[in-house]
DNA sequence: TCACAGCCTTGACCGAGATCAAGAAAGTCG
DNA sequence: CGACTTTCTTGATCTCGGTCAAGGCTGTGA
């Protein structure tokens, strides 16, 4: 598998596949060099825990592949899903060790860790790395705005078609998944972390995703697996005014 | 009124009040001298509309004082408020000039406005700025994702107790309204804005507040005024972990 | 002082989504 | 291939919060 493989072998960041999105986009050569003395990475499996809440965390990370999830938890256990971290996101805040939630690899998942100590005095001397993570965080920031109208706002039929309208234009732009004008794609997620995501319960995900489908707005042909005929149409099933839609 | 008197005397940036918490708050002298010859005041009248989404801003700013909200609207009306802005937080997005919600004047305001231009440069140039903001920005990234929590997964009543302590605990940190153990502050929300905010609708506020009160947990001298007589137990109402609760 | 407007409260009823429960589909391991 | 687990679907019922409607409180302005 690619990650045992990049565990072992240290991949260039020259060759980085999210080089030119992560944290270290703006990064000249000799700032490259910098951050390859402090890396390392990790993979995870589907299912493990990245980090619990509480947890000292050693190091920073850019998500290289596989998508990982953020979530809250009430003592009672009631979760919410606040993130989604995929390849190029960063995780963890400089100057904060202390985890503020749990994050879970929801499909297998390589990260590239950098030791805290040595990134964040990068932080402090060279300004490309904090430009760059600026603006990753303004535009988190933006997500999770748009996520609050989705949970205050929505109905379940709405928060389905957001989030499977997400998940296809970000797939629509890495891979190029598309037949005769449908979109296909996979659900990285099970209906219950949907439901996490969505502040609903995974019944009513089910439910909504076979209305969708009933309706002809969707197809699955098998249960991770989504067809869109028409994205328009899904579109307006999301609730959002006809052009603007999510920034993610 | 001191709007007027700010709007027209230029305070010195030495003498603001939010000085050490705003975005200017690692600035050296000459850092602030650059800030004095870009910025300016300017106020808004309770209930007045400060941008529009789609508006095109001219300026970021800073809020000195009064509460201004940040609100999404989808097209059929509904409304989910994404964000508060309290004195010393930050308004606008360095490298957007097209606001993305709209702003609105929950008090009277008044802000302290840099025009764009000048001020983006400076964060290109000077690090403390961008170096502040980020911090900020990563603040309301927590929040908001707090926010998050609170929106998908938490009752009304937990909604309405959970409101009220971070307004408490804000009011309790700067003025120092209480009397012998019980904590008095005014709402600065209508109950409407209280719905935007939690998701709710303005009936289901006044009926959870009505029900705190009917339980002890709150008393209302008047319609805008909240005593606490015990903080502890208005915590237990919010869901929250015994010991953490929410960071803002 | 009265009328009007804005804000808030309360009641009656309804419905979207939660809860409880059963079982089907699909993958995994012996 | 069959037992078992995990994931998903579907049905029956319940409930919290929304909707609709009426009226109360407070302040402002004629």
């Amino acid at each position: 598998m690619i990650t045992s493989e990049l565990e072992n072998l240290n991949v260039e960041c020259a060759d980085c596949p999210i080089r030119h999105r992560a944290v270290c986009a703006r990064c000249e050569t000799d700032e490259l060099e910098l951050l390859e003395q402090m890396k390392f990475y990790r993979s995870f499996e589907a299912g493990q825990t990245i980090a619990w809440t509480g947890d000292r965390m050693e190091f920073v990370a850019s998500v290289v592949s596989g998508i990982a999830t953020l979530s809250h938890t009430l003592e009672d256990g009631r979760t919410q899903m606040v993130g989604l971290l995929l390849p190029s996101d960063f995780m963890g805040r400089p100057g904060r060790e202390i985890a503020t939630y749990d994050v879970t690899a929801a499909t297998d998942v390589v990260m590239c860790c950098f030791r805290r100590r040595p990134f964040e005095s990068m932080m402090m001397t060279t300004p490309h790395v904090a430009q760059r993570l600026l603006e990753m965080t303004l535009d988190e920031l933006d997500a999770a705005r748009e996520w609050m109208l989705l949970l205050g706002r929505k109905t379940a039929r709405e928060k389905i078609a957001s989030l499977l309208s997400i998940i296809a234009r970000r797939d629509a732009s890495l891979n190029l998944a598309r037949s005769e004008g449908s979109l296909v794609f996979d659900l990285p997620l099970t209906r219950e972390a949907m439901a996490d995501y969505l502040g609903l319960t995974l019944e009513t995900v089910s439910r909504q995703i076979s209305a969708l489908k009933r309706d002809g707005v969707i197809l699955l042909p098998t249960k991770r697996q989504i067809v869109v005929p028409d994205f328009d149409r899904l579109l307006e099933e999301t609730g959002d005014d006809a052009d603007g839609g999510f920034l993610v």
